[in-house]
DNA sequence: CTGTTAGCGCTTTCAT
DNA sequence: ATGAAAGCGCTAACAG
């Protein structure tokens, strides 16, 4: 493709592809004038290694496969940012695939890339996923993983994720510490790790304050905005001792405040509402929002960086490497709102 | 990497190599019986070809390079989403590069893909690019590009766009409509095609409806939404006349609506707010924002599927391809809200 | 310091 | 219908 090649380098320089190919790769064995009449050809006539040729010949691919749920969500954007961005600097290429939190194609993406076209995985679990079997072949074949975010606690590989159960607690015992009682839990991927120790901290936050926890409050959301706006609104309707909500997941959140003022409530007089989100447009729009924010760019970074160490040292990923990063929580109302 | 190789299969059936390779790819000169025999064994060892052993020999490599100035950004997300459908149906792999709208980045990234690790480009421009040397070579190379949502103009490639100049007009005059006279004009990016064009649009909808323009209105902001934020407040408190803002960007039009919100000035009885959006969430939280909304996903998908089919097909990509697809104008607020 | 040679794993003529 | 052999472009022993 890129037309000029080795070859044709060494012969209108009259060396050999070796000499030169050891040139171009800086080899200390290469007479320091050599060096520089090859570099100067090969810049000349823009000569670019064919990388597959090399990947070929080193077994090595410089190149990271990234599996995540979807990209249109602001926590994947934001990470897939940090983990570009460390990919770069360490000379690597990052391969993205979607997953649209389907099983049977995360298994189908995994196994595809378990013949040498990438050095290592960065990978956020579907949320249909429950069965680890698959990874268990990466393993096998000793290619480096590392989890994050949404993590499968089945295998023994390093994974970077948030402080769920903790933020899930700090989140439920601000709206206890406003007064709310009776607080609706929204939650979408009730089996994921992630899902269930934010729901721990719910529970947890409830129970240090003594305050009765009525499974009722416990509902799980779908797909579609509308859907779970309606859901909620109904709920709401039905109790109208519901004073707060906890929402687990961004799209939950938006759809709580839209069921509130659907039913007239008054946000936050009647009701508040707390829910994690890495949109800042989010709570900028309405500061009455509370939002708990991960940090994703730092955890697409820390995921990435953690797997080139790896790679590059050629150790393996282990799980004392784990990281848990801490979220913060978001209160833009001075104006006594949610806040 | 995935241990086992033709060679490997090839004695374990006691065959030769070409056989097999043959019986995988399903060849006509190979007898029914081997076939199956083959690929039987193929599977059961878990067979997976050397992805860059058949690129090296093949001289492709079934992957896209897809270049965006960032991933933090719904457009672009959802523009991926779309791109990587497209791909994963044809056997496609997707490469990411992110250019964080710095053009010295652009062209390092461009330069890097021209040696054949990608078959074919997607690219949207960097809000820096002025200059389209870096093109001029993919061309030289044969390498297949299309441009999407910003494009540039001075290459003669395919590209997919919004209706920009138009959805530009309709915006104004939505605002004018509703008896707005002093509009503020708030962009990001003049010297790229899809501000000018939008800005077009701003001017000739005024122009049509007899309305002066004051170039007192044209703001060109800059990055960090707080700083957009106190430039719009303070514009907005030095000129009280101001009744309309259009934003030709996300981030302006929430910094807009900040700013309006800091003034005090009441959306929409003292001033309207229109702007581009594809986040769905900014007019669900916030009814009385109107959105012009890009079919974002359509755009991702329609770039890569004119890409492929001039991959497969080995023909060129022509600008005769090129699309303008529409954008929707999004009112919720049935309130008399900006609507 | 430089050249010769082998080979990464696969595809594809060319022969049989 | 199958096999032998060449070669994609590069790297890395091994010589010298």
């Amino acid at each position: 493709m890129s037309s000029v090649n080795l070859k044709q380098l060494a012969q209108a320089l009259d060396l050999s592809v070796s000499t030169v190919s050891r040139a171009l790769n800086d080899s200390y064995e290469i007479s320091a004038a050599t060096k520089e009449k090859v570099q100067l050809l090969a810049t000349q006539l823009g000569y670019q290694p064919n990388p597959y040729a090399s990947s070929l010949r080193r077994q090595q691919s410089k190149t990271v496969g990234v599996i995540i749920p979807e990209v249109a969500n602001n926590f994947f954007s934001l990470a897939i940012n940090g983990i570009e961005e460390v990919a770069r600097q360490n000379g690597y290429h990052v391969l993205i695939y979607l997953t649209h939190e389907n099983f049977a194609q995360e298994q189908t993406i995994v196994q595809h890339l378990a013949n040498g076209r990438v050095d290592g995985i960065l990978i956020s679990v579907s949320g249909e996923t429950q069965d680890a079997a698959h990874f268990a072949k990466l393993r096998e074949l000793n290619l480096p993983t590392v989890f994050f975010d949404r993590v499968c606690e089945q295998t023994d590989t390093a994974s970077i994720t948030t402080d769920d159960y903790d933020s899930g607690y700090r989140a439920t015992h601000h709206l206890l510490e406003r007064g709310c009682r009776r607080i609706m839990h929204l939650t979408l991927a009730q089996h994921l790790s992630i899902g269930q120790k934010r729901m721990q901290g719910y529970l947890d936050a409830l129970r240090d304050a003594d305050v009765a926890f009525d499974p009722a409050l416990l509902v799980r959301g779908g797909h579609g905005s509308d859907h779970n706006t309606a859901l909620v609104q109904q709920l709401l309707e039905q109790d109208p001792s519901i004073d707060g909500i906890f929402a687990a997941v961004e799209s939950l959140a938006i759809a709580g405040y839209r069921a509130c003022q659907a039913t007239g409530r008054r946000i936050p007089a009647d009701i508040k509402i707390i829910g994690f989100s890495n949109l800042e447009m989010a709570d900028l729009l309405n500061p009455s929002l509370t939002t708990i924010r991960q940090p994703a760019y730092a955890i697409g970074r820390e995921a990435a960086t953690i797997l080139f160490q790896g790679l590059m040292k050629n150790r393996p990923i282990l799980t004392s490497q784990s990281q848990e990063l801490k979220s913060e929580l978001v209160v833009r109302a001075s104006t006594g709102g949610l806040g």
